[in-house]
DNA sequence: GGATAAAAACTAAGATACTTAGGTTCTCGA
DNA sequence: TCGAGAACCTAAGTATCTTAGTTTTTATCC
């Protein structure tokens, strides 16, 4: 029989890199890839929803270790447009397990504190705008918002017109950025 | 065996309800709360996928029909805020098809036109704000772009803290419509 | 070095889903 | 009235996730 030699850690990566690269996440995909039979990978991760799980895990935590390292040096317009461009550079290189990485699990201890983790670099950088207290707070969602909703629509090709990207992009973070600063 | 009166139409509305209360779309779900066999679906629809489309293009049409009233009538800051509140609103009573309205269908004409239909009081607004060329096309996609990753952000309950999420998005519109005009 | 226990992988099988093929019943129009 | 076509059905094929139980491999302990 020989031993394939699985590990979670193994699985998600494979799993990770399939959607990554537009295929439909099965375990019978995944169990071809690493040349083995789809019930064998129940002895190392939790079926289907645990195999998700994962890869979303693993996937947030490489996503807040980009953006802690965009902050890291920088303050205002600079750190707030270098987050922007590292969150955008993530979510382009893996448009498969990004989705993946938003969507919450109340109640998850390894997923919260993943999740917190990557609002750190935000409240950091907006702290240097001045901003505080609940303001910070709104803020912090405004961003996340403009990010998230920006790096989405463009995943799924959602802006349809032909004007550059990369410049909508920096036009999107250079309003917020105005916008931060009340009047 | 009695006929069930199954038009297109009306499985969509269907799966949109089930969608909407967070039951999962399938058409073995769907026939049973019509009181049909499954394969009696695709005398009305193109399977899974067609019914999909439909769900997609009938939640795209409601939604552009909300927009475009909302602004009827207003202009500057009370034009974006309308509009906002009315995207919001659409989103968090369609849970299940709000999602489905925002993946384009490249070469999908009825698709395109109700996406471009949109658009068109994003742009009335905006040209209200003193915008054109470039910038009004980045200026859409930024509004556009805060107001899909807000609502979606909330509607996977992603944002996780205790501050209220009302004043969170109004903060939100009113920062983006500083930013809109350039200093 | 050999026996044993645990882990890893397998086959077999059940449940659910989408979909097609082909048959039966109903309805409407000529 | 009756024939054609639409609507709905049953039956069956394929794919999937998942569990149960078996076999093989590996590692440990004497």
């Amino acid at each position: 029989m020989g031993r394939a030699g699985l590990t979670p850690g193994g699985i998600a990566d494979t799993a990770a890199d399939l959607l990554d690269r537009g295929v439909p996440l099965t375990l019978a995909r995944v169990a071809e890839e690493l040349a083995v039979r789809p019930p064998s990978l129940y002895n190392h991760i939790d079926g289907l929803e645990g195999l998700v799980r994962l890869v979303a895990l693993d996937g947030l935590e490489e996503l807040a270790e980009v953006c802690r390292t965009a902050v890291m040096g920088r303050a205002g317009s600079d750190a707030l447009h270098g987050l922007a461009a590292a969150y955008r550079e993530y979510a382009r290189a893996h448009p498969g397990v990004y989705p993946l990485t938003q969507v919450t699990r109340p109640g998850d201890p390894d997923y919260e504190q993943r999740a917190a983790r990557i609002l750190e670099p935000v409240f950091a950088l907006l702290t240097g705008f001045g901003l505080g207290g609940d303001d910070l707070i709104h803020a912090a969602r405004a961003v996340r918002s403009a990010l998230h909703g920006f790096v989405t629509l463009e995943s799924w090709s959602g802006f349809g017109l032909e004007i550059d990207l990369d410049r909508s992009y920096r036009w999107m973070v250079a309003a917020l950025e105005r916008g931060l600063t009340p009047a």
